[in-house]
DNA sequence: CGACCGTCTCAGCGCTGACTGACACACTCA
DNA sequence: TGAGTGTGTCAGTCAGCGCTGAGACGGTCG
């Protein structure tokens, strides 16, 4: 039972709308579990699509989607292998996931 | 230009699915704009849903169903307000509240 | 060159989820 | 007790998003 709430109602209705748009943007793409694997993957270096459409056990084209949706918000790059082009390896870009990062902790604190 | 990638393609097949349901549970709760203004409003401590409901421009009603969203998880609590008992005043539960940061910081490093 | 491979794109479909309106509930006050 | 207020709940509706299949692109190898 909170005590420090005002004895009388006063309702204060002057209350500024936060912006919040950043942080809901980014949390709206980690929410999806194939992101958030995706992205989790990708912790320990640069893969290949295939190689994290056969750990999550998608499609992928599916992945693929996903991952375009991550490289158009920035979290991701992806680079062509060196000696064989035909691989797509994607790595995590940590200033902008730290950015995201930020964003989530200014709201949760 | 990355050097340190394999200079001939090994696929990696072996890789584990990582866990993200918890981090891409949260994420969805906290990626609705609505949600997100709620608990961003709940940081300078209680308040009443038409409080929160004026500030962001929701219907009430609106606002008491994304509360409950938000009650079910775990992350807000309600009490109703001790002189008017009309008044129901959520708050946000910052234990909760943290195991959900650490989840994403968990993901996103 | 042609066959094959990994990846990307996109229209289509199905389903989840947010918003609405109406109603019910709990409480206060005349 | 009745009217009025703040909130909760629920079915209905609809836009949005994820998954799929088919096709196209770029690259490799024979």
């Amino acid at each position: 039972m909170r005590t420090e709430l005002p004895m009388v109602p006063e309702l204060r209705l002057d209350l500024q709308r936060p912006d919040v748009s950043e942080a809901a943007r980014v949390a709206a793409l980690v929410g999806d579990p194939v992101r958030a694997g995706i992205l989790a993957i990708l912790r320990d270096g640069p893969h290949c699509v295939c190689e994290m459409a056969a750990a999550l056990g998608e499609r992928q084209n599916n992945v693929s989607n996903h991952l375009a949706r991550l490289r158009d918000a920035g979290l991701v790059r992806a680079s062509r292998h060196g000696a064989d082009a035909r691989w797509v390896y994607y790595e995590r870009d940590e200033a902008a996931i730290s950015d995201a990062a930020g964003a989530l902790r200014d709201l949760l604190g």
